[in-house]
DNA sequence: TTGAAAGCGCTAACAA
DNA sequence: TTGTTAGCGCTTTCAA
C-alpha cells in the first residue's frame, strides 16, 4: 500500500525554474502587470499548468492583494440577505476575487469583532450589510479598507452606500391601502435597542416613511406605531397589541415580511380573516411571500440589484481609492397579493 | 481640517519593543505556547492592549495557522443551511477561530473552484456541506487540509462525516402515512445530473429509505417515484405528474420542504384540498413549515446539532491530524402538522 | 525561560 | 523587457 507522499508546495520559484524565467516574470504574469511579452506569458502559463501551481493567498497578502472580498451579513436566516449576496457573487463571478461571508454578527460588539477579523485577514475590500455600528466607527473602518455600506441611509466621503428608498417603499404600502379605502393603518416597526445611528437604519426610515405618507393623506390622527422587532415573534406580539385597541386598525403594515408572518398568525388566532377583516402588508418580498398559502402583499427592494451595485462600487473603489464616493438609492416596487383588500364595511 | 494620517500597522516588533522583550516571546504569548513566565505574559498582554496590536493573518498563514475555518454551502437560500451554520458558529464562538462562508457553489466545477480557493487561503480546516464532488476528490482535499463532510453517506479514513440518518427519516414519513391508512404513497426525489457519488448523496438515500419502508409495509407494488429537483418548481412539476396518474396517490412525500411547497401549489391549483384529498410531507422542517398557513408535516434533522458536531470534529482533527476518523449519524424526528391526515374514504 | 536569526512565498523597487 | 534583491510580519528552530 503506497503511503501518500506529503509533497512540498509548488511555489513561484518552481514555476520560474520550469519556465526558465525569473520569479518576477511569473509574478507579473500572474497579476497581468505591465511589461511582459506574449512569448513569456505563454511560457509561464504553460509552466503553471504543468506544475499545477496555485498562488498562496497568505504570501500575496503580506505584500499586495489577497483577492478576497468580505461580506458581513447580520442574519443569514433572513431570506432577503441571500438574495443580496447572490447579486454580489454573480457580479464578481468572472473576476479574480473570491467572496467570503462572515456570518452571525448580531449586535454592535459582534459586528466590530467580525469587521476586525476581516481587516486582520487583509481583505481587499468589504461590503457591510445593514451594520449597526456608529457612523464614526464605519468611517474609521473605511479609512483602513475599501468599504461599501448596504442599507444605511448615510452619506460619507470615504465609503460608498447602496440602499433601498425606504421612504418611497413605505409610501407605496400606505398609498395602496388608502386607495383601497383604509384609514386606520397601523405600523409594526423594529426598534434598535442600541441608541447609536438610529436615524440611519432602514427600519427607522420605513417608520418615518409611514408617518410622512399618512400625513400626506391627511391621516396624521390615525398614525399608530407599535415598536417590537423584525422577527416572527415581534410581529405576533405587535399584532396582538394592535388587535386589542378599542378601535382596531383595518390594516397593518409590518416593516418586514417575517414580522408580517407573525402578525398573520395572531390575526388568525384571534378568529379574524385576511383580508376581509384586516389587511396585512410586509416588506422585502421574500421567497415565502409568494407561496400561494401565504400570498403576502409586500415591497420588493430588488436585493439582487442592491448586491450587484455594491459589488461594482467596491471593485471601483479598490481600483481608485481616491475617487468621489457614490450613493446609490434604488426604487422599490409594490407586489400586491392576497393579504390586502378593501376594509370591512362599517 | 486634519487629514487622517495613514499610520503604519502595529506589528509584533512594536509590541516586543514596548514590552521590552523579544519578538519570539510575543509570538509565544499570542499562541499560548510552552515556555512563557506569567510575568512575561502580563507584560506582553499589557503592551498589546496599549498599542492595540492585532496579528496579521497573512503573515501568520505563511508559517503557521490562519485561525480561519471555511464552510462551503451549496445553496444559501435554502433555509436549512443557515441552521447548520448557526450550529457551527455557535460551537466556535469562544474559540480563536473565525468562520468564513464560501457561498454559491452549485455544481462540481464551481465546488472545486471554491475548495481550491479555501486551500489557497491556507484555511486551517474546512467543512463541506453536501458536496457533489467525487469521493476521490474529497479524499484528495482531506489529504491537504483537515476536512469534515456534512450530509454525504460516505466513510473514509481521512475525513470525518456528520449526517442525518436519511433512511430512518424517510421511514418516519412512510410509517406515519401508513398508520393513517395510506397505501398509495408517492415520493418526489432530487436527481443529480452528475453521475458521480450518486449513492452517497442524501437525496438518493432518502429515496432508498422510502423504497425500503414501502417494502417493509408490503407496499412494493405501490412504490411510485418521480425524479425532479429539490426546488419549488421541481415539487410543482413532480406533483403535477403524480396528479395525472390514472389512480393518483393519496399521499406525497417530498424529499425537501421547498419541493413540498411546490407540490402544495400544484394540488391547490388542481382544486384538491390538503389533507382531505391528499396528504403532503416534507423534509428539513424549515422555518416556513411552521407557519400556520403552511403547517407542513416534515422531518426534522436537527441542523443545529449537525453543525455543532461538525465544528467539534474539525477542531479535534486539526489538533490531532492522525486520529481515527469519526462518522456521526444523527437520528431525525417527525414533526406532524396539518398537511397529513387520513386518506379520503373510497 | 528567553532571544537571535533564518526563512515562509510573494511583490515591488531598482538595475541591467 | 527582464532579472536581482530586499523585505512584508510572523513562526520556529536552535543557542544561550
Amino acid at each position: 500500500m503506497t503511503r501518500p507522499v506529503q509533497q512540498r508546495r509548488v511555489t513561484i520559484v518552481d514555476v520560474a525554474r520550469h519556465a526558465q524565467v525569473s520569479t518576477t516574470a511569473v509574478s507579473k504574469v500572474l497579476r497581468n502587470a505591465y511589461g511582459t511579452s506574449p512569448a513569456m506569458r505563454d511560457k509561464v502559463h504553460q509552466a503553471i499548468a504543468d506544475l499545477g501551481y496555485r498562488p498562496s493567498a497568505a504570501a500575496r497578502g503580506l505584500r499586495g492583494q489577497t483577492y478576497t472580498l468580505g461580506v458581513m451579513v447580520p442574519d443569514i436566516a433572513n431570506p432577503f440577505f441571500p438574495e443580496v449576496l447572490n447579486g454580489v457573487t454573480n457580479r464578481l463571478n468572472d473576476s479574480d476575487y473570491q467572496v467570503l461571508l462572515a456570518p452571525g454578527c448580531a449586535g454592535e460588539k459582534a459586528e466590530a469583532k467580525t469587521i476586525d477579523s476581516m481587516i486582520d485577514r487583509s481583505m481587499d475590500g468589504i461590503i457591510l450589510i445593514a451594520p449597526v455600528s456608529p457612523r464614526a466607527h464605519l468611517e474609521h473602518v473605511a479609512g483602513i479598507v475599501p468599504t461599501v455600506i448596504v442599507g444605511r441611509h448615510a452619506r460619507s466621503t470615504i465609503f460608498d452606500t447602496v440602499a433601498d428608498d425606504d421612504i418611497a417603499g413605505a409610501a407605496l404600502v400606505v398609498d395602496h391601502l388608502v386607495s383601497l379605502g383604509h384609514r386606520r393603518i397601523a405600523h409594526i416597526e423594529h426598534l434598535e435597542t442600541e441608541p447609536s445611528c438610529i436615524e440611519e437604519m432602514p427600519n427607522m426610515v420605513r417608520a418615518e416613511g409611514y408617518r410622512l405618507a399618512m400625513r400626506r393623506h391627511g391621516l396624521e390622527d390615525q398614525i399608530d406605531i407599535v415598536s417590537t422587532t423584525y422577527t416572527q415573534a415581534g410581529g405576533y406580539t405587535g399584532a396582538r397589541e394592535l388587535l386589542d385597541r378599542p378601535r382596531r386598525p383595518t390594516a397593518i403594515f409590518a416593516g418586514a415580511d417575517i414580522a408580517a408572518m407573525g402578525a398573520l398568525e395572531a390575526i388568525s388566532q384571534a378568529g379574524l380573516s385576511v383580508p376581509d377583516d384586516i389587511s396585512v402588508a410586509g416588506y422585502d418580498n421574500t421567497t415565502f411571500a409568494a407561496f400561494s398559502q401565504v400570498s403576502l402583499t409586500s415591497v420588493d427592494q430588488a436585493g439582487w440589484q442592491i448586491g450587484a451595485d455594491a459589488a461594482r462600487l467596491l471593485v471601483e473603489r479598490i481600483a481608485h481609492r481616491e475617487r468621489r464616493s457614490s450613493q446609490i438609492k434604488l426604487s422599490p416596487t409594490l407586489v400586491v397579493r392576497g393579504t390586502t383588500g378593501p376594509p370591512p364595511a362599517r
